[in-house]
DNA sequence: TATGAATGAGGGTTCATTCAT
DNA sequence: TATGAATGAACCCTCATTCAT
C-alpha cells in the first residue's frame, strides 16, 4: 500500500501565495463596492476572470475571504499603531501619529478598510470574527488613553467628554475610507494634516 | 412610463395608516440592526409578530418599505433643514443649527439615519431611489455654502479646504447614529454642543 | 410596538402531520430506492409534485427527513419489541416473537428498513443520529440475551457461538426488506414462519 | 457502437498493473468504507497519497474503478464457482463447497464484496454494469438448482419454498462481507463450517 | 387582515473531470 | 507520472413573492 497522507491538502494556506493576493485583493474589491451579503460569489469571480467553482479551489468559503481580507488588514494596521504606541510620544504627537497613521492605512488598504467599517458590527457576533472586537478594544484603550493623558498634561481642553471626542475622531477619520480615492490629489499625509488642524484647532476663526 | 400593474386593489395607502408606520418602524429597526440584504422579510414579520407573507398586504414588496423609510425620514429632515435654511441666519448660527437638528433628527430617527448611512451609497444607483442622490445635492450644497459663507465672513479659518471640511463635518455629525442611543444621557442638544464646540474650536487647548 | 414572537415559527414539528407524512412517506421510497446520497431534494419534489425549494417550508433540511423518518420507524419498531420483551415469554417464544414482529415492521415500513440498512452504518458517525447507536445496543441486547437465555435452557444447542448466531439471524431477518414486496403473494406472518423454520430446524433432512 | 474516443493514449491497460492494482485496492477500502457516491475522488487520492487530478492518468474516470474492481472480483469468484460446480458433487457437499469458497472471497476481497452488496441493485439498471445482472442470473442458477437437486434427493426438506431458502442463504452468506474483518480471531474456514451448521441443522436442539 | 403553502430565481458550495506543464 | 489550476454541471438551500382561503 502506497504512503498515505494523513494531512489534508491546504493550498489555502501554503501555496502560491500570490495569486491568492491577488484574489483576495478583488474580493476585496467587490466587497466593498457592493457590500458583503450583495457581493455574490460569482461577481467576485467575474471579476477575477474564473468561474464561481474555481475559487474554492483557492479558499474554503466565501467568509473565510472576508476573514483573511481584515486579517490581513488588522494585521498591518497593529504593525503601524504598536511601533506609534511604542514610542511613548508625548500626547500631542503621539495622537498626530495615530491619525497619519490611519490615513496612510486608508490609503493602502482602501478596500478592507470600507469593509470593515461597513460590515464589523454585524460580523462580532460570529466566533470566527471575534478577534475584531479584541481589535476595537485595543483600539479604543489606544485612543481613550491618549486623549486622557493629554488632558492631563494639559495639551487637550479640560472640558473634554473623553469617550465622546474618541468617538468623534475615530469615525472622523476612518469614514474617509468611503470617499478616500488613491492617487487623487491629496496625499494621506497630506489629507492627515488638514483633519488634524480641524480637530486640533477647529474650524472658527480665533478671535 | 406606463403604470406596470392597472388591476391592483392598494390597500397600501389607503388603509389604517397606523399599523403601517408600526410595521416600518419595525422594519426599519431590522433593517438599521441587521442590514438589509441581511434582513429577510420574515424575520420582519417575526418581530411584528405575524408571517412573512402578511407583509404583502401592506407593502408591496420589501424594498418599497426601505423606500417608504427612507422618504419619510428625509421628508421630515428637509422640514428641519428648510426651515433653519430660510431663517437666513449668519454662518456660524446656521452651522450651528444645521448641526443640532440633525442630532434631532437622528434622535427621532435613529434607525432610518443608521439606514440610510450604510445603504444610500448603493441605493442611489437605483432609478427608484433617485431621491436620495437628489437629497444629497441639496444637503452638500446647504453645508458648503454654510461654509463658504463663513470663510468670506472671516468667521471660518481662511485656510479651510472647504470640501474637506463639508465631509469631515457631515461624517462627523450622521455616523453618530451608529452609537447613538436615545434616551441614554445626553440629550441631542447636550450632544451637538459638544460636537460644536470641537469641531469649531478644536480639542487642543488654546495657547 | 406590536406583540413580538420570540418563539421561531416551527411549522417542522406542529402543524399539518398529515401533509408531512405524506411527503415523508415519499422520500423514504426515493431514499430506499436510490440511496439517500443519490438522492437528490429534486427527485423528491418531482415525486411528490412540487418544486424543490417548496420542500423547506415543511422540513429543515434533506438531512431532517432522513432523521426522521428513521425515529419514527425506531420508535415503532421497539414499540413492538418492548412488547414482546416485557412478556417474558420462553426463549424460543420470544425469538418467533421477535422475528415475526421484524417482518411485520418490514411489512409496514420497507423503505425505512431498506434505507437504515444502506445507510445506518455511515450515519452513526454523526452526532445527529447517535440515536441509531442507541437502538443497536438495545437491539443486539435483546437478541444475544434471548439466544443465551436458549442455550442455558437446553432449548438452543450448547455448541452455538451466539454472537456469529446473533449476527446470522439479525443479518437474515432484515436483508429481506431488500427484496420484500409488501402486497406479495407472501404475508409477512408467512415468511416469518418459514424463516423461523429454516432457523431453528435447518434445511438438511432430520435422518 | 463507434469508438467514442478514438485519439487517446491508454496507459490504463497497459502501463504498471502493480500500481493500478494498488490504487484499485486503495479506492475499494475508501467506497467499501464510506459508500460508493459518498466517496469523492479527492478521498481516493488522498488514500494513495496523490492529487485528484493524478488518478486520471492511471483511470478514465471514478465509475471506470468501480467496474474495475467489480469485475475483477467477480472473475476470480466465478473462478472458484465453476470449480465448485464442474465438479457435479452431491447436492450437499455442492452447497457447502458454494458456501466455503463464498467465505473465501469474503476474506480475500471484503471491501469489493462489501460493495458489490451495497451498490450493485442501483448499478445493474446502466448499460456499463449489465455484467452484473448477468452474473447475478448465473448466481441464482447455480443455487437454486443445487437446492432442487436436494430437494428431489431428498437431502433437504421437502417443504423448503426454494427461492424463498436461496435468497435466505445467499444473504446470509453476503452480508457477512459487512462486519467481517480478516485476519481475526475465525478463518473464512471456520466461519463457513458455523454457518453451514446453523443452515443445515438449525439452531433448535434436536429432540 | 392574516395564514399556509407553494413558486422560482438565484446563491454558496462540491466535485468529477480536464489539461498544460 | 504527477501537479496545480481551472471548468461546468449539479446540488442543497434561502428568500422575496404570490395566492387561494
Amino acid at each position: 500500500m502506497p504512503t498515505k497522507k494523513p494531512i489534508r491538502k491546504k493550498p489555502q494556506v501554503t501555496a502560491a501565495p500570490a495569486r491568492r493576493r491577488e484574489l483576495l485583493d478583488t474580493a476585496a474589491e467587490v466587497f466593498a463596492e457592493q457590500g458583503y451579503n450583495a457581493t455574490t460569489v460569482r461577481k467576485i469571480a467575474d471579476h477575477a476572470g474564473m468561474l464561481a467553482g474555481s475559487l474554492y479551489y483557492h479558499f474554503d468559503s466565501k467568509e473565510s475571504m472576508l476573514e483573511e481580507i481584515l486579517r490581513s488588514f488588522l494585521d498591518e494596521l497593529w504593525g503601524g499603531y504598536d511601533a506609534v504606541l511604542e514610542a511613548e510620544s508625548g500626547p500631542r504627537e503621539t495622537l498626530e501619529a495615530l491619525v497619519t497613521e490611519s490615513f496612510r492605512e486608508i490609503d493602502r488598504h482602501r478596500a478592507a478598510v470600507a469593509i470593515y467599517q461597513k460590515e464589523s458590527k454585524q460580523l462580532v457576533a460570529q466566533e470566527r470574527f471575534a478577534f475584531l472586537a479584541e481589535s476595537q478594544r485595543k483600539f479604543e484603550k489606544a485612543w481613550l488613553s491618549t486623549l486622557e493623558r493629554g488632558v492631563a498634561a494639559q495639551v487637550f481642553r479640560a472640558d473634554l467628554d473623553v469617550r465622546l471626542t474618541y468617538r468623534f475622531v475615530r469615525d472622523t477619520v476612518w469614514v474617509a475610507a468611503s470617499w478616500y480615492r488613491p492617487g487623487g490629489q491629496h496625499s494621506p499625509e497630506e489629507i492627515a494634516r488638514q483633519y488634524l488642524s480641524m480637530v486640533l484647532d477647529g474650524i472658527a476663526v480665533r478671535e
